[in-house]
DNA sequence: GCACCGTAGACTGTAGACGAAAGACAATCG
DNA sequence: CGATTGTCTTTCGTCTACAGTCTACGGTGC
């Protein structure tokens, strides 16, 4: 075994298995945990909007000295989910009703576009990885595991924005999606078995590569989303 | 003079001109005037691509601490100007044909968009602006002053951005719009003349409130753009 | 002559401390 | 009795110091 080096790879260390390595896990910076933590309190309504958030509380809340928390809290501002007002501190932000509108005006927007580019670049494994993960949601949906699906149906357009190849789209894609899901956590429970059929017919466009279909579809699939947000507004 | 209170101002302060004060001009937080000089040391490329940036080095050089110039880095990271390698320092990031691609799509998607918003809501005032602008962007073109034509269309798109009144769409686009800008600095100067008579179409779908002509027109002027950028490249 | 190992330097990551601004409350003066 | 002002507390903004880690270079053994 030990003897069937590739030619080109003249004794690379001790013919460790590629893949296998555990890569030797390292904590990461400091900072990003921090920051995971911190919009996990936010999304999960632990820190409700309009709190305000002393830097030194968190700090010794988390058992890391005030940097990091700083630092943090800066990256959640310059991605809109705390407000930093200069010399009096960070308070997490309020959603309002028009930004909300305008968010998912834009996720439309983002979204279309990502079905309309993974029609035109999608191959067969592409394809292949929707079909399994749209068989897997519909699974839930019908064993009536929300929080399942919910996960599924972020894999499913992570997926496609993923099959979409354009790295800037997908960057600005999900922040505003994870954005999106925060406002929208009350609704997101309620559209389930409807939003998997939109699936379905979404991986038909695409896999017959028809771009303005995709697109078309994508659309009105996240505006219905959208209007149920409003509707559910308005109870 | 002094005797023609309004009624409802009850002797305010000492009678002071309403909005003549400076408003006692604030030096405001180190962080962001770091972070602004470090984007204009990047954008005009006194910082090159690739370059590692030393924390203590910048911290002398501007004279303040380094945890300034961390925070700055932070933002700047987080914006797509620099790469922060981990227990590495941070980089300029190097900018690829691929992702300058990517970015001309996406910015071409949120214009096209606002376009369509501004044909929806703009009002009579909001059209004179655009007018104006165009009018004195025109007359920079012809005088061949090409820094006052690049910021006057910079203007001109935000002030449609402005009109469309979505400032989630036009938080995105600003970001993407700089960087593109920086891209893109080289060719800029080429297209002007035309970019300009592409405008007044666009004012004038805007007029008509014709939403899908404003976003074929916007459309077609910022794929002109990638186009010529494109050319550029392999000259 | 080549490869490996050890050491030194530099830089980042984190912690703690000091000065300054903003807000709240109470005392005082008209 | 009300408004103003002074003080006091809280919290942020910035600076300095220390520990961990990566890189590069020189020495040593084969």
């Amino acid at each position: 075994m030990y003897g069937c080096l590739p030619k080109g790879d003249p004794m690379l260390s001790a013919g460790l298995p590629q893949g296998a390595v555990p890569k030797l896990e390292r904590p990461g910076p400091l900072r990003d945990r921090v920051y995971e933590a911190l919009l996990e309190l936010i999304t999960t309504r632990a820190l409700q909007p309009g709190q305000h958030l002393v830097e030194s509380e968190l700090a010794g809340h988390l058992g890391v000295s005030r940097q990091p928390v700083r630092e943090a809290l800066q990256r959640l501002n310059t991605e809109g989910w705390v407000d930093l007002r200069p010399a009096q501190g960070a308070f997490v932000h309020e959603p309002t009703e028009a930004e909300a509108d305008q968010l998912l005006t834009v996720r439309t927007l983002l979204e279309a576009e990502a079905a309309r580019l993974a029609a035109a670049n999608a191959g067969s494994a592409g394809v292949a990885a929707l079909e399994s993960l749209c068989a897997e949601g519909e699974r839930a949906v019908a064993a009536d595991d929300v929080d399942t699906a919910v996960a599924l149906n972020a894999a499913f357009h992570a997926k496609i924005m993923d099959l979409a190849g354009n790295t800037v789209l997908a960057g600005l894609a999900a922040q505003v999606d994870r954005r999106v899901r925060w406002y929208y956590t009350p609704v997101a429970r309620q559209r389930g078995r409807q939003s998997w059929i939109e699936h379905r017919a979404l991986i038909a466009a695409i896999t017959s590569r028809d771009e303005q279909l995709a697109t078309t579809l994508m659309r009105e699939h996240t505006e219905h989303t959208r209007r149920s947000y409003h509707e559910r507004a308005r109870s």
